[in-house]
DNA sequence: CGATGGATTGACAATATTCAAAGACAGTGG
DNA sequence: CCACTGTCTTTGAATATTGTCAATCCATCG
């Protein structure tokens, strides 16, 4: 790890003095290679600490009694993950990795410290906290409110975006380790279901799904066909405390 | 309006210092009487205030350009309303009264002056903020991997908890102004399909919901219905700052 | 008294799930 | 190198769930 992934990831929402860059720092002082795969905590257990995702991606998932399960959030690259997990008593969700990945444990006492000694990081970690919350909102109205094909087609557009917003800027294509069975379990369908819509978007020339890779075939007519909005992407820095 | 709202909701998080608490008072300074149904702000524009809902019901929202909505939120006393919406340039949801109610405007700067100068406070909504999410998340998995019945017994149970929490524990009913095609947009389904779901309920002899109040005719056996858990509503403050 | 708008019901259509069967593929151990 | 295993992918048919449309009932209001 070269340089920080936290930094860069904040450093997107505002510029950084030396002293909050050198405390952001400490956060990835012990990466863990993570195999495949991992179930890094689980539901209803106390969480003591967090995680920075330096590389890789994992799942934020709810497990239902009868073994159904939701998937709530998909991390990538320099993000925090476990937030939920340290504000209850018990943890909401589990965390798993989808391929080799690293992480960096912190303890939530990290959390404490920069609220009470950083409250620009602080105002950043909130800022950070109405994004997810964007995600969210985002997937309850896929949820709610639109069609198997449409929310497919939301989801690729919306990984699209967020993937580019790290990396590779540009290409058509990209690298999405999502077997149909998880997509499933993302856009709260059923695992043939899903076939079903790769099938009908290919047919559409819209996009296509292979070996964990999405190709945008046509990416305004893939939009068009999702509603989708990038509105909820775009946030607003001008508030933060100085 | 006697107590502050606000100083009655943060107080369920920790103990308050004076100076603190006399800062959470500027946020109700400017109570402004709202009749049912009007649209506070709208999707899609710059907010540069929130509020503080003092009394009665509200309902946050999701419009799509072909007239169909989410309801992602509802909202009553001592709720702040607005927090995602100063943090994006454009709103990314509306914001509607159901009933009359008492709405308390405050300006963002008020947000910037607690993280740089009440780092106390700035955690505890930082938490609000957790819960919020925590909330949303059950949202997804209600529209994700539970059936129409389901969901409504869901959203009975977690209305019944969250409305004890602010007052009259206890009582079997509760008062609740959701019209049906309401709870259709919360619930993602049809209006039609509520009168269904309402009426099989009714036939269980778990939930009644007649004038705008639920009754609720056996609350276990309706949690069980709906695989209700609570754990997503107790938080744990043991790590606020200081 | 009729007009209006919400609540309710039933019939039918569309959407998505379940079940079943089978091919492709990579990894494993012999 | 091969058969074996399990996971991923694909397809079809039967079924269940949910949405749509149209009609009716009911209370309220002028």
């Amino acid at each position: 790890m070269a340089q920080s992934c936290l930094v860069k990831n904040f450093s997107r929402y505002a510029e950084l003095g030396e002293r909050d860059l050198a405390f952001l720092r400490r956060f990835e002082e012990k990466p863990q290679h993570v195999p495949a795969g991992t179930e890094v905590f689980r539901q209803g257990v106390s969480c003591e600490h967090l995680y920075v995702l330096s590389s890789g991606w994992c799942i934020v998932k709810y497990d239902q009694p009868d073994g159904s399960r939701q998937v709530l959030d998909i991390c990538h690259g320099g993000d925090i993950v476990g937030m939920r997990e340290v504000c209850f008593r018990r943890s909401i969700n589990g965390m798993q990795t989808l391929v080799d990945s690293v992480l960096c444990p912190f303890p939530k006492s990290l959390l404490t410290e920069m609220f009470a000694e950083h409250p620009r990081l602080a105002g950043i970690l909130f800022l950070a906290g109405m994004r997810r919350e964007a995600l969210l909102i985002e997937r309850v109205v896929n949820l709610g409110r639109r069609s198997a094909y449409e929310r497919l087609a939301h989801f690729i557009s919306e990984m699209k975006q967020r993937v580019d917003h790290v990396a590779d800027v540009g290409a058509a294509d990209f690298h999405a380790p999502f077997p149909a069975p998880l997509l499933a379990d993302i856009l709260g369908l059923s695992e043939m279901h899903v076939y079903r819509m790769l099938k009908k978007l290919a047919a559409a020339k819209l996009a296509t799904f292979e070996n964990g890779r999405f190709t945008l075939l046509d990416p305004a007519a893939l939009r068009e066909a999702a509603r989708f909005r990038d509105d909820y992407l775009l946030l607003d820095e001008r508030w933060l405390p100085a």
